[in-house]
DNA sequence: GTTAGCACTCCATTAAAACGAGTGCTAACA
DNA sequence: TGTTAGCACTCGTTTTAATGGAGTGCTAAC
């Protein structure tokens, strides 16, 4: 069978109004639609044809029809125009640029979700290839350093190191110095055996002090890696959408977004895809098993310096994907012309 | 009308066995409780007491009877036993002292909230009066200067200044120096305008650093007060419970938990109560208009150096009190062994 | 004071009926 | 050959009625 331009016209009128309405849509209510000059009875026909394709389907036999994943797929790919509605939302979206990604990250959700309606994650910037700026050890107490590593994008980590033996300021300061030197500008990836070995080698009686802060460094990345940082925001829009929000489904997509971790494979999917075109996901497509009654649109974003994480939207399967797009869009624009044009 | 003995023996069966079933308890299920060898008619007459004096009602006329929060308050109050259950589940907490506050009481609240199956929430510590350890400047780049600032308890906070001009490594030596010698050991509310006055002289030309310095410290700190940490755990745990989880409680509860500030009120109240007795909240008298439908049972907990906060159990009104109680109790106690006699 | 007995209430469940939105098919039409 | 009006049919939803049962309050007897 041939799809033809009628009957994609006819698709998308379909889908166009189940995306408004949420509603099972009629032959009739199609045929009222201006672009289209038919009969419910011709339309009907062609539902028929578009149901054998497998693009829309009927919830029951004297029901209407709703589109079917398939059919989602085919309007985001195809028939999905780029929104110019009001862009004043995302104007207002206001980025300034901010010192501390964490906290940048921790706003654009919260005005994503707001702006959208709908559940927003993002990811933090992975650090695996992130440089080093530099190390700051202090002495917390008797066997206590304090050990302040900041990355670039000005991500700073904290974390407690306990001593052997009583430490010494002096020891400290050179300490200091011996590492700054050494490791500022190398990512973790660089950080080799070989330097290791040097760098113990300078500190001589103290290179377990060295062995500890390393440690450190890399436990602290690893940590990252294993249990990555992610924002959230308005998990609790689902509310808004029925076909969400009736308990088991609810209950299950916000534990998702509650445990966090299980987004991480959603994200690791999402950025193995090498180019920066936003992504969707429809349905089981998505890598998150809870999300199977759900859309996900994501895009990867760039901060600069290698800094890069992913934004998810996650709605119903009826979300205004044109919206999101253009939002998201929007946003990496804006992203990019602060952080990389600078 | 008396509240005789026997009458406390009928509302005690009653509550329980609602505690355990969630279903409005009749006459005939009473009077077959073996402590009570009375037929369901004379049961009858005294409930028809006792819903006069407010302490249960009936959903509707041919129901049974379910108690009221004057009900569950005389409950609490005089009714309830000290749990002996299995306190194995509380043994498990099995807590280790662990350098980092904030990772303590995230984990405190992931296990709370799996051990009693209801949502929890754990207030950071207050920092007002807590203690300077020490501060410390690091120069980022030209014009940004990072301030790692820790107090007692092991609270790190980082907050990244804009220098005016470029910043001198020896001038930051000397500031280091400077400010620690004369803040360390102090806390917020003793950094007063004299000392500020003081040491802004000691810094001579430098003196507009210190003020950024202090700005951001107090800065710090205020925004911590103004949207305190805040750790939960298990609100998706509401869906357990039918008469909390129908759509838009359910929705307005959990968005309560993912706002978290407006759960800094009960906070502040709970916070307010004098001694470290355990507290319970019934219904309306949470200090949260959405927590209208449920309990909250909070414990004040310090784990030295004058580190407080408070620890709360979210659930339904029905919820099982005792085992609540008893675990929090238990909490209590073994976080006073770890950290207040050492 | 306690209890058996009984009429009564009211919710929950089930069954039946009415409704209506939407379909598929057929036959007529351009 | 494609389009359309007409109509019987399907099936979910809503409405109404009927039935069952849990539980009560009251009364009268023990």
């Amino acid at each position: 069978m041939e799809l033809d331009e009628r009957k994609l016209k006819i698709l998308k009128s379909i889908i166009r109004n189940y995306l408004e309405t949420g509603e099972p849509v009629g032959s009739r209510t199609i045929s009222k639609d201006p672009e289209l000059q038919l009969s419910s009875a011709t339309i009907r026909n062609e539902m028929a044809d578009l149901e054998e394709m497998g693009l829309i389907m009927q919830p029951h036999t004297s029901a209407g029809r709703i589109p079917t994943d398939q059919g989602y797929r085919l309007y985001v790919d195809q028939l999905m125009e780029d929104s110019k509605r009001e862009t004043k939302e995302a104007n207002q979206l206001l980025i300034e640029r901010v010192d501390r990604v964490e906290l940048l990250l921790k706003n654009l959700a919260k005005i994503l979700a707001s702006n959208t309606n709908y559940a927003t994650l993002i990811s933090a910037p992975q650090s695996r290839h992130n440089k080093l700026k530099f190390i700051q050890l202090s002495k917390v107490d008797e066997r206590k350093v304090l050990a302040v590593i900041m990355m670039e994008g000005n991500v700073v980590r904290n974390s407690i190191l306990d001593a052997v033996d009583e430490v010494d300021e002096q020891v400290m300061l050179k300490m200091n110095l011996l590492l700054n030197t050494m490791l500022t500008g190398l990512s973790i990836d660089e950080i080799s055996l070989g330097l290791i070995a040097k760098l113990k080698e300078e500190a001589g009686e103290y290179s377990h002090i060295v062995e500890k802060v390393l440690n450190a460094i890399s436990e602290t990345i690893r940590a990252e890696e294993n249990d990555p940082q992610i924002y959230t925001s308005g998990a609790t829009n689902i509310f808004k959408y029925p076909e969400l929000s009736d308990g088991e489904k609810a209950s299950e997509l916000l534990s998702t977004f509650e445990e966090k971790h299980v987004l991480n494979e959603l994200i690791t999917t999402s950025m193995q895809q090498n180019n920066h075109e936003i992504q969707i996901y429809i349905g089981n497509e998505s890598p998150v098993e809870t999300m199977k009654d759900c859309s996900v649109v994501t895009a990867n974003y760039e901060l600069g310096d290698g800094l890069q994480g992913i934004i998810g939207i996650v709605g119903p399967k009826r979300m205004d994907y044109e919206k999101v797009v253009s939002t998201l869009r929007t946003l990496m624009q804006q992203l990019d012309d602060i952080y990389n044009k600078k």
